[in-house]
DNA sequence: CTGTTAGCGCGTTCAA
DNA sequence: TTGAACGCGCTAACAG
């Protein structure tokens, strides 16, 4: 069954070129000074024998990959893409592929998919937003080096990389205050989300910080379908005098927005809605979305550059958190004069 | 200066159980039997040294890797995250992992990045909608087993699993021509392109099939600022009677439409809009947009199908290729009832 | 059923 | 400067 050879080795080209293997490789990795002639050999009968090195082989001795995994929840989600993509981009940059492992969302297989992943490379960056503290805390010094993006992860040595949820809210609640809004409802997300957490701490600051308004919570999720299927408790909050919305994430806005329209609410002028993350179909949407900008390819840069560290064996960088920045937009304005509430 | 051992190996699990390190291997692979006593003795031994295998002398010994490479132009265009997505969720099934190339829209260097990618993995799934097609064939037998994405590549034994977009336009002017209108223009993508040379053919049989359509030629691009940019220029064709438009894809024709509205353009009463893709994005605009539907993570799981097949020494599997479904929404209607043109 | 040996392909000592 | 020998960690073949 003609079955192709196994590949040519550094032998072959050594034979090839009438010289030892150890002078291939040394012509292969310019260390040592070597003959000129011998030089000249080599790299013809590379040329000719069509060769290239094992990268395996080489990652045995070398004890190392020049890989890192990267573990998402849902790889269809621009958030995560954009720091794949900053993460990818960052590494290449320093001879480093990324592995992706997506994890459907399936929370108990997580940890199992973030360890087989991390066997395979030489490092992890690890987005769980929902893996309960108690098992990251585990699995993180499991798969160390490792770097935990967009949730926050005290008192552990693990660097993080990530958004400063509760000052973006805060951020966007002022915004919507300065406004003249008094009523806003926030749209959570998922309950176990992490990064959801964070924004209901932002809400009670801002909450805190802002006597005389009030904000409601309305359940929602994470997706624009979610968006859509709250369109009716948004409208029902509007109706009770809420006059701006706060929703989890751009793509829930997304949702609700489209959903809105067909209740025939305008936005802004009966309801503000802002969403968060800024994903790049926000500035396209009907009215152009207001939300949180959140730096997703620079995150993944971060990521690689406290891996980068790690992995040269430098000491644990310190945890960075990115401030969200406001995109005004058109779906946001002030409220309607005459307020609906009492 | 504290250095971490190198990490347990196969022999210290064996030495700890007072067994060869074959043994222990066997009771890993659990190929052939092994006593009981010495099984457990060695879950033992390496539940305490809390040993885990090394993937890499694994792959040296078994000349695979089970990864495969994805080479994409673009991490951040949706198409290609639900190809990765559908690929990535395929290959785990099997126990297969995808490593990610990101070729950040740099034609000259696609070639070495898949070639790279190629060496750390089994496989290689090529998404390269610009390369040449000369350049193209070359790189095809050099990455071999490898699958193409998302273009056509005749003649050839390589499997490419693709969408038929010369069919996807026919369908889509089928639809407006059944709407009633006659003059339409199709905003075309990268000049490069291969998808936009299919969808250019797809063009120009729909002129066949359909004598007194008239499709003018808007060059567009294959992002949303395109679609914003050539928004004049839909508008300028819209006043020469021009009733529809089809743009590229999805994030063109998002883009053109955010900008028409600000025209005061009105979308679909003035003219209809179509796009292509049906990214996730598509049904929440506003109008929600018609578009041609693509099995994006169908398109993945598929690749995967092929590369398991080519990496088992199978045949080469046959080309395959998706017909696009319309998806008919609100941003196509029949045109208004005085037509504009003469 | 078990241990010993050899080798996957390469980098890197150590002599020569 | 060059080549021979060894080891990276593991699995497969071969004896015992």
């Amino acid at each position: 069954m003609g079955e192709r050879s196994r590949g040519i080795t550094i032998s072959d080209v050594a034979a090839h070129a009438g010289v030892s293997p150890a002078s291939v490789s040394r012509v292969l990795n310019g260390r040592t000074s070597v003959d000129p002639d011998i030089v000249r050999k080599v790299q013809s009968s590379i040329a000719t024998l069509g060769y290239a090195p094992s990268l395996v082989a080489r990652s045995l001795v070398h004890g190392r990959n020049t890989t890192v995994a990267m573990v998402v929840p849902d790889l269809e989600n621009p958030l995560f893409q954009g720091i794949l993509k900053g993460l990818s981009l960052a590494a290449a940059a320093d001879g480093y592929r990324v592995l992706v492992a997506d994890t459907a969302e399936r929370v108990d297989d997580e940890e199992a998919i973030a360890i087989e992943a991390r066997q395979r490379c030489d490092a992890l960056v690890l987005c769980a937003p929902r893996l309960p503290e108690a098992k990251l805390r585990r699995l993180v010094e499991r798969t160390a080096p490792v770097v935990i993006v967009n949730r926050p992860l005290p008192d552990l040595d693990v660097p993080v990389v990530g958004v400063d949820y509760v000052r973006g809210i805060r951020d966007l609640v002022d915004h919507l205050v300065g406004l003249g809004h008094r009523r806003i409802a926030y749209v959570s997300g998922p309950e176990t989300s992490a990064s959801n957490a964070e924004r209901l701490r932002g809400v009670d600051e801002a909450l805190a910080m802002h006597p005389s308004v009030r904000i409601d919570l309305i359940a929602g999720g994470s997706r624009p379908e979610d968006g859509e299927a709250v369109a009716d408790a948004v409208v029902e909050a509007h109706r009770a005098g809420v006059t701006a919305i706060i929703a989890f994430n751009d793509l829930v806005a997304l949702g609700l927005l489209a959903r809105l329209r067909e209740l025939g609410v305008h936005v802004p002028g009966e309801l503000s809605v802002a969403g968060f993350d800024d994903v790049p179909m926000a500035r396209y949407a009907t009215p152009r979305l207001t939300s949180m900008s959140v730096p997703r390819a620079e995150i993944g840069a971060q990521a690689w550059e406290r891996l980068r560290t790690l992995i040269g064996g430098g000491p644990a960088p310190h945890a960075v958190l990115f401030r969200p920045r406001l995109e005004t937009r058109e779906s946001t304005t002030a409220p309607a004069a005459a307020g609906a509430s009492a």
